[in-house]
DNA sequence: CACGATGTCGGGAACGATTGCGTAAAAAAA
DNA sequence: TTTTTTTACGCAATCGTTCCCGACATCGTG
């Protein structure tokens, strides 16, 4: 069972016209006369005619929807990001096909595979933390399809790309530690693969020599899926925990890695931010609500989705292969709430 | 510049074949000589051949993909119920197309012939906020587009339907209040539209009747957009706290009315539970971090994805139009926590 | 009256893939 | 050796749409 539609023959069946008349009637074309015209949109209009975009793709080559590839869109960060990249797609008139990868490999290879074979124009791409070979992206770029990448990009294209002041952002989270009189700050960080974590990590250093708290490597600890499993993240705190020096703060350089580490100290009733401060990476719209509410450094998502977006279809409608590319970086905002209040001598 | 991609022309060309030939070999038809067949599959995957699933599409009218057609991704109920939708969806083959009306009938309309054009095979809707009139769907579903509805249902198709046991949950929430010593419980409504709204309605007012507690229309705020917009949960707190018999209880029934409660709560300096307690009807997956920590009445909302998946591609597999249509009902788990404690005379 | 210009429209190929049908050549049966 | 069957492949239509050409009228002009 499918649902027929009516095409252009069905109406010049119906209007005793050839099929070329019709669709040039219907395209406004200077060569109808504007009887048949009249006729033939009337007609159209009455039955509900809808010209069919799979047919025009496969003439046209193109199909005026771009993919996009995330994590998950459950994670605050993506579905604002998406949020950006619809609005400016649906204004140009494209449409947007979503998909998750929930950091497995396997799964944005595959939708890769997917979003390509069905024609899409052009994909938005933020790597999952698994990601460590970037063939199935490369082999795609290579031929010619137009490709951005936001938050985690990958150096192995040369493309447009959209981030955060990582570097920055990570610094101010840290050095606002720093300065509230933590003196053992931790980091939960992602995985190793991305440039975010790289990113992320060295502002994390730097603010920590810059306050001349000098950087432990066994308080830096790597979570391969940026927290996503609840597990990984349990066992980091678990080790920072068992340390004879333990942290007296924390900076979770992620969404999901902050989420679960506040979940982590309620079940260990661990008092933020008397027993450990917590700053977060995050873009959760809930930290006013959190116990304590949590301070942030928040990336401005939309906007990233909305650049994103302007810059693949900028890509997308170019007649001749783009030779110099834009490196957008955005400031992360930090917002200082009671998860990281001063320190208060015991 | 759009990308070339390599064709079973290409193939035919290369190997001095027809292109029908090549066809058949790739699909192991027993017409052609294993010689042949290792000849093209061996030149096939060498310049990494993918068929064109437009062309596919367009000749067999079917694309093997299922829209979505959620209001907010953003909302923890639609994103777990989507992650249901593709792991079904995924293992048969199929690939999943999300769409957001974000609580806009013009959006849920324009979604909604977007999906139908692309021909997409089958439609999983949750209707948003605003939509009043539903042509857009029956025409489609006239025309034998397969549709599941799930969540939000409506009546004017005969179709699949999943949804929770709205009237049970909304009861347990207002039972527990109640027996926990609430005596003047408000509710904040979803938009009078939805099937959930009004089914959510029915097990609140029932609750209040078997504990003896006289229904007050005052009580009951209905929020349009179902709190999408802060401002109208505002306006509604702000009316319900203006009032001389000011409830000690809230029943949020939605997802973003219970965080936007949360919020105002929080902005005004209302305690809960002592000030006001509050349940909600929520699948967010914080809710023991917030502060404090958050009542719900929660949905299985991936076994609801799953669900409505298995039966929207049953009906698009089936030969002939289906006839005998399922109504799922799942039950919704209340899980207790500090905001709906107990009652502590004054 | 003849001829080009203009205005309208239809025929048919093309996009990529599948598939029913036709047909050579090779193999098997007579 | 002749006939029949099998094997292995090609031709062409099809899906819905666009667009290059060609083909008519009709009109104006010399």
């Amino acid at each position: 069972m499918k649902f027929e539609a009516v095409t252009i023959k069905d109406i010049a069946k119906a209007l005793g016209l050839s099929t070329s008349t019709v669709s040039r009637a219907l395209r406004d074309s200077y060569e109808i006369s504007p009887e048949t015209k009249n006729l033939v949109l009337e007609y159209a209009k009455q039955i509900n005619y809808r010209p069919n975009p799979i047919a025009l793709s496969l003439k046209e080559k193109r199909s005026r929807s771009i993919g996009v590839v995330v994590s998950e869109i459950a994670n605050s960060f993506f579905s604002q990001a998406i949020n950006g990249i619809e609005s400016i797609a649906y204004s140009k008139g494209y449409h947007v096909i979503i998909t998750q990868s929930l950091e497995n490999y396997e799964r944005e290879v595959m939708n890769m595979q997917f979003l390509s074979s069905r024609s899409i124009d052009g994909c938005i791409l933020s790597v999952s933390t698994e990601t460590e070979d970037f063939a199935h992206i490369t082999d795609l770029y290579d031929r010619n399809l137009p490709i951005v990448c936001f938050d985690r990009i990958i150096e192995n294209i040369d493309t447009h790309k959209v981030i955060v002041d990582n570097f920055k952002g990570a610094y101010d989270a840290t050095d606002h530690l720093a300065k509230n009189g933590f003196k053992k700050i931790a980091i939960l960080a992602n995985s190793e693969f991305l440039s975010i974590t790289k990113e992320r990590l060295a502002g994390y250093k730097k603010a920590l020599e810059d306050n001349n708290i000098k950087v432990d490597e066994k308080y830096i600890k790597a979570c391969p899926h940026g927290g996503m499993i609840y597990e990984e993240v349990d066992e980091a705190m678990d080790e920072l925990f068992k340390m004879k020096q333990k942290p007296d703060a924390i900076f979770a350089s992620a969404d999901k890695l902050t989420t679960n580490c506040m979940r982590y100290c309620k079940a260990h009733n661990i008092n933020i931010p008397e027993d450990m401060a917590v700053i977060g990476f995050s873009n959760l719209d809930l930290t006013e609500l959190l116990s304590p509410s949590l301070s942030v450094v928040r990336q401005p998502a939309f906007e990233m989705g909305r650049i994103a977006a302007e810059l693949l279809i900028k890509m997308i409608e170019s007649k001749r292969p783009e030779t110099e590319f834009e490196n957008i970086v955005l400031p992360a905002e930090l917002f200082v709430r009671e998860s990281s209040a001063r320190k208060v001598k015991k």
